[in-house]
DNA sequence: CTGAAAGCTGACCATACGGTCAGGATGCAA
DNA sequence: TTGCATCCTGACCGTATGGTCAGCTTTCAG
């Protein structure tokens, strides 16, 4: 496998240990959180030698940070979903959709995020008054043309939010609990399938917006 | 103050610093997570030196046991208010109220909560995978009941249990960024009460169990 | 009053962790 | 080939942390 490619170019060798890096940071700090957290454990995961993270992340907080980061990045993409739908029924459901997505396919950065913002987002506060506020703001504006187009019940954007975010991502923070109530096993394809519908059936019922 | 109370029983000793310390820790271990947690702040957040703090608990382990054990109480108590009902609106409603009322009173120890769910319950497995799922199977059986009897629409139990966890923990575990998206500011009596009215009203109008 | 049990604590210890560094290996442009 | 920048790493260091302990003070039963 990694024999057949021999001769590392520089640009690789340091995008491959920077993603190998990221990828074990957020699962050791999704795990044990950032206090828990060991250098020497990540090096061991991501299978380089401690002192070759210090050489890539200066300290154990720039690599933290750069997780995070990474996480918000994610995050911030499914809000696109919202901005390109016509009503309420497009853009809730693809926005769940999305975020469930995320929660299924990156639950370590989901924890390593809910961990940040749990213990008051030391890093990530500016972000939290600038783009996250922009970001709901846009979207508070968007659901209240939507009632007043009567396209939906008046229901509070922000607490609609609020339950859009712990619902979906509840899937990813508490999938253990999730798991262990559901035989140890985690979900299937279909249950997956079945939790996004019945978040949407509910979500979209609740607020008087007719399910297409 | 406390200078009144001059002579002190041990028994009254014992059971106020023990007090004393497992609030302070579930501050600390809420905060700064179990492994960014330090006995030295717990204590000093107490007002006694450390050395105590390993006489009332011989090992930080079994402090944080503690604090995570305690929670689960608190947390189970709310369940009764599921039992006693008799249709999805009393139980239902009854419940977010509860889980809202520990979000705002316990924030700490929910947040303690779900770093330990988080990190794969190390020191609740056990509970989980009886008492949990025991309470977890009975109040599925109530709502499939509730549904048989024409009092609500089909929706799955277990993810509508979910939901309910989700929506209500989240004021507790994100509440910095609530705050934050709020201006900065905790919520008021009146958002609080919002908030529950939100909740209840979305998810209730959403399993068609029509709102007293 | 007395002695033993309970409560308390400063000083100490071993370990583990984040971080450093000198110096070697490797890719690459000229 | 040569020289340099990048990449790599074993060994090391200072500090912070969980935990211990000897000996002190306080409570209280008899």
């Amino acid at each position: 496998m990694s024999e057949s490619t021999r001769p590392m170019r520089r640009q690789d060798i340091r995008r491959e240990n920077e993603k190998a890096i990221l990828l074990a940071a957020e699962k050791v700090f999704a795990e044990a959180g950032f206090g828990g957290a060991t250098m020497q454990l990540i090096a061991d995961l991501a299978g380089l030698p401690k002192a070759n993270l210090h050489y890539y992340f200066a300290t154990k907080e720039e690599l933290y940070r750069s997780v995070v980061q990474n996480i918000f990045e994610i995050w911030l993409q499914a809000a696109n979903c919202f901005d390109a739908a016509r009503g309420p029924v497009d853009g809730i459901s693809a926005y769940i959709d999305a975020k469930m997505e995320i929660s299924r396919r990156h639950p370590d950065g989901s924890k390593v995020w809910a961990s940040e913002v749990m213990h008051g987002a030391p890093v990530l506060q500016d972000y939290m008054e600038s783009t996250l506020r922009e970001w709901t703001d846009g979207r508070v504006e968007i659901i209240r043309r939507w009632i007043e187009e009567g396209k939906m019940d008046p229901v509070d954007p922000r607490h609609l939010l609020y339950m859009l975010w712990a619902t979906t991502q509840h899937y990813a923070d508490f999938g253990h609990q999730i798991e262990t109530l559901n035989g140890g096993k985690s979900l299937s394809d279909r249950q997956w399938r079945e939790a996004k519908e019945n978040i949407k059936r509910v979500i979209l019922t609740g607020i008087g917006a007719q399910p297409a």
